[in-house]
DNA sequence: CATCAGGGCCCTG
DNA sequence: CAGGGCCCTGAT
């Protein structure tokens, strides 16, 4: 595996909208363990990629909830141009959702007396993306059917031979390859990483973006409805993986349709205290409750429960959650 | 040891 | 629109 050093640094402030939750953004503790980002309380790292080249990012919190300020430090070889910066500015702000207005989530939560103390703990915070359209469907592809731990394998075999480590900050941090790295790559290579019948969707994915076929730039611009439409017509994308896209690329609250099994398990506990609730009644009963905020409402419980898991053991959940 | 389902999706009938 | 098949892995 390649890797790149990045030396140097220049760096600028963001101001999120108010109030801000630095740690509830920037990290989100339901996601598979990776080697594409790092976090600590305050601290954050990863990689991003601004057409063909690659940088190192730092973010920090250096502010508060009512105020909110974060400090971006980028991380280059050779150079970086103002226009480069800027761009980087933009999609931090598009990706983190820093811009966000959550008023009326806001004042929907603080009507909900059962919740209201986990919404309030972590109010000011975002549903967020770390990566692009291609890195994140990548991602989602190797969740499909298989467990946490096949899916750190798969990814971590798939980053080893195609992907970029960056040596910045004292940190070793990953970077997805390009689509176009994949064309001269064989299925049966892909294959041989012991990803399976995943190697063809990561294959075709590949080389419709390679193509150009895929703009996401206006997918942040299209509404539900017509987002969701383009994003299945993606090859290996069905509804859960559209949802995760949806939710987390193009920043649609409202996602809360499609409801897998394990989920299913997990959301009749958190919200019923029961081993299983038909789906219907579970969205129907959320959607009903948050409307356009569905999806947001429950990523707020979701990540609360898995914040806990840090540090204290929940029977329960351990059972759910196929390591 | 064999069998099975899994953090879905495609394809066929 | 229902159901079989798919890669591989760990659980039973």
């Amino acid at each position: 595996m390649k890797s790149l050093v990045l030396k140097d640094k220049k760096n600028f402030f963001v101001f999120p909208s108010s109030p801000f939750h630095f740690d509830g953004t920037f990290h989100k503790p339901s996601h598979y363990p990776d080697k594409l980002t790092d976090w600590g309380v305050g601290k954050y790292w990863q990689t991003i990629r601004i057409g063909k080249r690659l940088f190192g990012l730092k973010i920090e919190n250096k502010g508060e909830t009512q105020k909110p300020k974060i400090k971006v430090s980028v991380f280059y070889d050779k150079d970086v141009s103002e226009k480069e910066l800027e761009t980087i500015k933009e999609e931090i702000i598009w990706r983190f959702d820093l811009k966000a207005d959550l008023k009326k989530f806001n004042k929907l939560a603080k009507s909900d007396k059962r919740f209201y103390p986990i919404f309030k703990k972590w109010l000011g915070m975002r549903n967020s993306s770390a990566h692009n359209l291609y890195e994140l469907l990548i991602i989602a592809v190797l969740l499909q059917n298989a467990t946490v731990r096949r899916t750190v394998q798969m990814t971590d075999a798939l980053l080893n031979n195609y992907g970029m480590k960056l040596k910045f900050d004292g940190k070793d941090i990953f970077a997805i390859w390009l689509p176009e790295k994949l064309n001269n790559v064989s299925e049966q290579n892909l294959r041989g990483l012991k990803i399976g019948y995943r190697a063809k969707f990561i294959k075709r994915l590949s080389q419709d973006f390679t193509e150009d076929k895929i703009d996401e730039l206006k997918l942040r611009t299209l509404d539900q409805e017509n987002a969701k439409k383009e994003l299945m017509k993606l090859y290996g994308v069905g509804p859960e993986t559209a949802r995760i896209l949806l939710f987390e690329i193009c920043h649609q609250y409202n996602t809360f349709d499609h409801i897998a099994p394990w989920q299913q398990k997990i959301y009749s506990q958190l919200f019923y205290k029961k081993s299983l609730v038909p789906v219907n009644k579970i969205r129907d009963d959320i959607k009903k409750q948050y409307g356009d905020y569905s999806m947001l409402a429950v990523h707020y419980i979701w990540e609360d429960i898995f914040w806990k898991r840090k540090h204290e053991k929940i029977d329960w959940l351990e059972k759910e959650i196929r390591l």
